[in-house]
RNA sequence: GGCGGCAUAGCCAAGUGGUAAGGCAGAGGUUUGCAAAACCUCCAUCCCCGUGUUCGAAUCACGGUGCCGCCUCCA
């Protein structure tokens, strides 16, 4: 089976054909500036980055996109709230995103466009809309005219007079007294400036943009009129990607995209994490906790379930998610501890265990496993457990090795399977370096006298005082293994 | 009220017609002064409930039950 993808536009699973044989072009709706991300943009941006580095893999050329959304009410609120403006609060927040996602081994985007890059674009598609009547100018602001699309309604499953104009219980901020829509489900391209807001000339008056134009606008710009995919949130799916594609093909008489992907939520005890709720943790926040996990153990924790499903975070989920993240590390490193004395050659290597720089030889049927399981939508938790297989193999094997000194298995064919679970993990862009071995407090020599204290202790039948050595020990760094015959052998880590 | 999704072991989670992957947690054994580390072994006769289709269903159909998301803040 080659990719196949479920595409929320035809609610099902399709074959992934891309426009041009060999090139992705790949639009990922990104953040609103206003503070820092939460693990629910950490699931959203590390699932997107994992189908990116598949396709790369694949063999396909992404141009992958993401934008920043840097003009908002809320950005303005948070600005007056604290006497700043709006574009120096949205320099800092996309300061923190970058800080944020690199520690989750995300991908950079091809190319981050802002909103405020865009206005003539924006102007220009709105322009158009209200010459062929799509659109309407209304006390300075300019409203999409959506009863004039037929096909409104298509990626959410929607019919206009089924829905209930306020039935998220909201009270409809771009026209809270209703005098300007001609119609409740119409939707604001442009913005009358408030005074004292940032604002830019415009044929309908100073003002900014509506939310959803921006992506038409940037999508055009830098991807075209027709895209492959369109990824975000489902929560994006109503009003947001719905109304991008009403504006767009509106305006195109093309397909926006061809592709529309969305994840599914994180939860906190069933219901959603969000802002209004409160329920939120930081990337920041958690990463940066006491006993956090690591970056890593947070990608496996969302690679762990399948992308469109509803995925719960609690203290439980992420500390198991870490101790598997351990697992799976002892596999990564397995090459770089003990690769040596495997008699593998190239361990001095500049590009030694770079997964970029090799290459998956011979028959596997891990990689057939997994490419099976990611060719299903993106069956990450398949994949997953191939890893793992590898990967405790792997850890055996070493234990092996530091027990005994040395293992039955042939050392090319470990070779061979460390390398493919290297390759695999940085697919799904879990990658673990060996940490410098930095100085560990004690000397081989200190280490050595300690080994013989314990060992003076034990026979004198002191055994609170060698237990105390070995705990001591322990808490340095140093793991001792007693062998049979009173023999004592340690290692570091 | 409308639209959509989910329900598999203590927990997380694959599997969509051929007899239950993987992870976490747990148990037993070997070893040991006891441990640790390690190695070996075990861990769902069953997939929310009911009815049906079938030689065969966790997988399909119909009917329930429960939970969640969206319906102009949202990843």
């Amino acid at each position: 089976m080659s990719l196949e993808l479920y595409n929320s536009l035809t609610r099902r699973q399709e074959p992934f054909q891309p426009l041009k044989p060999d090139q992705v072009s790949m639009y990922c709706c990104g953040v609103t500036v206003y503070d820092y991300c939460h693990l629910g943009h950490a699931r959203s941006y590390i699932v997107w980055d994992t189908v990116r580095r598949y396709l790369i893999w694949l063999g396909y050329a992404v141009n992958y996109v993401q934008n920043f959304t840097d003009i908002d009410d809320k950005i303005l609120k948070r600005a007056q709230e604290q006497q700043s403006t709006m574009q120096e609060v949205a320099e800092r927040n996309i300061a923190t995103y970058f800080e944020d996602m690199r520690r989750l081994n995300i991908l950079d985007a091809v190319e981050y466009p802002r909103a405020t890059e865009h206005i003539a674009e924006i102007q220009q598609i709105i322009g158009a809309l209200i010459d062929s009547d799509q659109a309407y100018a209304a006390g300075g602001d300019v409203y999409y005219r959506v009863q004039r699309f037929p096909s409104y309604g298509k990626l959410s499953g929607r019919k206009l007079d089924q829905m209930q104009a306020g039935a998220s219980g909201r009270v409809d901020p771009e026209d809270p007294t209703g005098q300007r829509k001609q119609y409740p489900f119409d939707f604001a391209l442009w913005k009358a400036a408030k005074p004292g807001e940032p604002a830019w000339d415009s044929p309908w008056g100073a003002g900014r943009p509506g939310w959803h134009i921006e992506c038409s606008a940037m999508i055009r710009a830098r991807l075209g009129e027709t895209i492959d995919i369109h990824t975000g949130g489902s929560d994006l799916v109503f009003p947001h990607h719905e109304n991008e594609i009403a504006q767009s093909e509106a305006a195109t008489h093309r397909p926006l995209a061809n592709y529309w992907l969305h994840n599914g939520m994180v939860n906190v005890e069933g219901t959603k994490m969000s802002k209004s709720l409160g329920n939120f943790t930081t990337i920041r926040d958690l990463l940066d906790a006491k006993n956090a996990p690591d970056p890593m153990a947070v990608r496996l924790f969302v690679l762990q379930a399948h992308y469109r499903k509803p995925l719960d975070f609690t203290q439980e989920s992420m500390t198991a998610a870490q101790n598997s993240w351990d697992t799976l590390k002892e596999g990564l490193l397995f090459g770089y501890r003990f690769g040596e004395s495997l008699g593998w050659t190239d361990t001095a290597d500049s590009s030694f265990g770079q997964a970029d720089s090799m290459r998956i030889d011979g028959d596997s049927t891990a990689v057939d496993q997994f490419r099976d399981a990611m060719n299903d939508d993106i069956n990450s938790p398949g994949a997953l457990a191939v890893l793992f297989e590898l990967a405790k193999d792997l850890r055996r094997e070493g234990n092996i090795i530091t027990h005994e000194h040395q293992t039955a298995t042939d050392p090319q064919a470990l070779r061979q399977q460390w390398q493919t679970l290297t390759v695999l993990a940085q697919v799904l862009g879990l990658e673990a370096k060996p940490e410098a071995e930095a100085e560990l407090g004690l000397s081989d020599a200190e280490i050595a006298a300690k080994i013989a204290q314990r060992k003076a202790a034990k026979q004198a039948k002191n055994f609170a005082e060698s237990d105390r050595i070995r705990d001591e020990l322990k808490a340095a760094g140093v793991l001792l293994i007693d062998k049979p015959g009173g023999l004592v052998e340690w290692h570091r880590g």
